[in-house]
RNA sequence: GGCCCAGUGGCUCAGUUGGUUAGAGCGCCGCCCUGUCACGGCGGAGGUCGAGAGUUCGAGUCUCUUCUGGGUCGCCA
């Protein structure tokens, strides 16, 4: 029968107490982790999101009473304990922070009981995620989950504390906004009052704090939840939440500077951690150049080298392919990888076929100094020893070459890359390197829609040297973007944005945007930049994988109190659901499944 | 939309080449235990193997379909 805590206030979280209140009266409230019953000695664990606390009822210190209740008491019962912080009798356990006291009970209350949960709350749970977020309040209990959510409450208030500091204002934009079909895709509110008319959330408040600019408030920033109706994945969810910040009167450097001390400052005071600055540089092309991503893990090296002057003219057909068709030829060297079986190697090349090769090259050097090799037969004896040698090929190394479009080598080489780093057990969650990529491309060419599409987003501003191929060669145009990366994932991205009228226009237009498209979509931001319009630049992070990578989480969804799973619904609310007919009437909606 | 992995008592798993009453640890229930903290001892309950169909004398074990969860490619301006 559950108790009152009337009259009771707590004074302590378990794990606040200490030696240095050895003596005091304290009252405790939390939940049962653990009876451990010696007959006539009761140990009871009790657990807050602090940490845990050991209450002994013992006879002749307690009465029978008490610890005939303390006997019953089983786990995750709700209890408030008040009693004397005692020096332990017996032994000191050095695994609990308060492991040399405990709570010696003058009484005890059942606040409220609890059946068995359907799985155990403990550290570093071995349950399947699907329980788990079946149950996610008490999946939450774990002294895991506690601690990611304490660190990500800490991220958000630090952010804060130092972006207030810094003049930006905290300025909410709104999340029922008009759908924009560039991009990913929206999801969509129906409007009672406007049948037939949908609201859109948004992907990222960009538009509006572009327009806050235009107002004046020239630094603003914003924790913004943020929706984008795509495909999961275990660093992406539906709705997810973004450090989200705009200056005025600054240029790339400005944006980088701030956001590096942000940086510092958040690794510094939740991870003890020296980031140090400046943080390191590289532009898109040497990126992409070096490891084949636009996010390098720069924590191991295992680097590309373009090969194709090499092979130029070999008689290999899909060197010779590849390079004729204007493509390239590169390879990466696993080294000491030279032994590695067969199979292995062929679940390489399996890998490789899943990022769009035909193929995957290999020479693997035997410690003897031996090669077995996949094409060895096509090549000459010279050209076989300058390949081995460009690639810094010693005995016992693996060599992987991919040759296609650069696109496709590009992304080949860099997931192999990080696959075999990660078989190679090269990545080290407890380092922490940073990398500013510069320079992207201001377009990318889309094949299926025939057109150039924004790789940032239409508002970013090109590099001035570039904006007079803008309209012979619109693929070689640079844009002032950037993305931060931290151990080869984006956690966020920005750009200086386009402030003058007329550039944006072309950029409408390269786009492929009607003038009148480009007006009824942004014709306010448009107007907006005929009023006078300062020069910004901004910046948003995916709050979520920051502090998964700083968590040391595999998923975004360890660091969020309510994630959804594979096919964005929600195990504990079963949303998305049905609604009512009346529901949909007043909406003017109809239902017709495909 | 494609590919890959997993689905056995509350939880985590084991189940040989398909063959008698499907096992273990933890948890749970009962009794005992004054210094435990992965407490201990004795006893006990609990599953028909995600679902459906098929092959077979016989299927947890093979085949197909399907559901659920995870990873990933596409997608994510």
């Amino acid at each position: 029968m559950a108790e009152s805590m009337q009259g009771l206030k707590r004074t302590h979280r378990c794990a606040e107490l200490s030696a240095a209140n050895v003596g005091e009266t304290v009252t405790i409230m939390g939940w049962v982790q653990k009876n451990r019953n010696k007959g006539g000695l009761v140990f009871v664990d009790v657990r807050d999101r602090s940490g845990i606390i050991q209450v002994v009822f013992e006879e002749g210190k307690s009465d029978a009473g008490l610890i005939e209740k303390a006997s019953k008491l089983r786990a995750e019962y709700v209890i408030a304990v008040v009693g004397t912080v005692e020096r332990r009798s017996g032994a000191v356990n050095t695994n609990i922070a308060t492991g040399e006291i405990e709570v010696i009970p003058a009484e005890l209350r059942v606040l409220s009981e609890s059946e068995t949960p359907p799985f155990p709350i403990e550290e570093r749970s071995k349950t399947k995620e699907e329980i788990r977020l079946k149950y996610r309040y008490l999946d939450l209990r774990r002294p895991d989950m506690q601690r990611n959510l304490l660190m990500r409450s800490q991220v958000a208030t630090l952010t804060r504390q130092f972006l207030a500091e810094e003049g930006f204002l905290e300025i909410e934009t709104p999340v029922l906004i008009g759908s924009t079909p560039e991009g990913a895709r929206d999801y969509l509110v129906p409007s009672r009052i406007h049948q037939g008319k949908f609201y859109a959330l948004p992907q990222s408040p960009q538009l509006f704090k572009q327009l806050l600019m235009c107002s004046g408030c020239d630094r603003y920033f914003q924790l913004a939840k943020c929706f984008r109706d795509e495909d999961l994945r275990a660093d992406r969810q539906p709705e997810f939440t973004q450090i989200d910040m705009e200056l005025s009167f600054v240029d790339v450097d400005d944006v980088i500077d701030v956001n590096e001390r942000l940086l510092a400052k958040l690794f510094r005071e939740v991870l003890k951690v020296e980031v140090p600055l400046p943080i390191p540089r590289m532009t898109w092309q040497e990126a992409m150049d070096r490891y084949g991503s636009d996010k390098p893990d720069t924590r191991f090296g295992m680097e590309l080298t373009d090969v194709t002057e090499i092979v130029r003219g070999c008689e290999f057909a899909v060197f010779k392919g590849a390079v004729e068709n204007g493509g390239s030829v590169r390879g990466i060297n696993a080294k000491g990888q030279g032994g590695m079986p067969r199979k292995k190697i062929d679940k390489l090349v399996t890998f490789a076929k899943d990022y769009g090769a035909k193929g995957l090259a290999y020479i693997a050097i035997q410690e003897d100094g031996s090669m077995k090799s996949s094409f060895a037969k096509f090549m000459t004896e010279d050209e076989m020893k300058a390949l081995v040698d460009v690639m810094g090929g010693e005995n016992g190394d693996l060599l992987l070459f991919a040759a296609d479009k650069n696109k496709v080598v590009w992304a080949v080489l860099g997931a192999l890359r990080l696959e075999l780093a990660s078989q190679m057990e090269l990545l080290d969650k407890n380092e922490y390197k940073f990398l500013w990529v510069t320079e992207f491309p201001l377009l990318e060419w889309n094949d299926e829609q025939n057109r150039y599409t924004a790789m940032h987003h239409p508002f970013t501003m090109p590099m001035e040297e570039d904006l007079q191929y803008i309209d012979s060669e619109p693929g070689r145009v640079r844009a002032k973007a950037y993305d931060i990366v931290l151990n080869g994932n984006e956690i966020g991205g920005g750009s200086v944005r386009i402030f003058n009228p007329e550039i944006q226009s072309k950029m409408f237009e390269v786009l492929g945007f009607t003038e009148e498209q480009a007006r009824e979509q942004f014709g306010f931001l448009l107007t907006a930049f005929k009023y006078g319009v300062p020069p910004h630049a901004g910046l948003a992070y995916g709050l979520d994988r920051m502090v998964m990578l700083m968590a040391k989480e595999d998923s975004i969804r360890d660091v969020m109190a309510f994630p959804k799973v594979k096919d964005a619904s929600d195990l504990m609310t079963e949303a998305p659901t049905g609604v009512a007919k009346e529901q949909l009437e007043e909406l003017g909606l109809e239902i017709k499944i495909k």
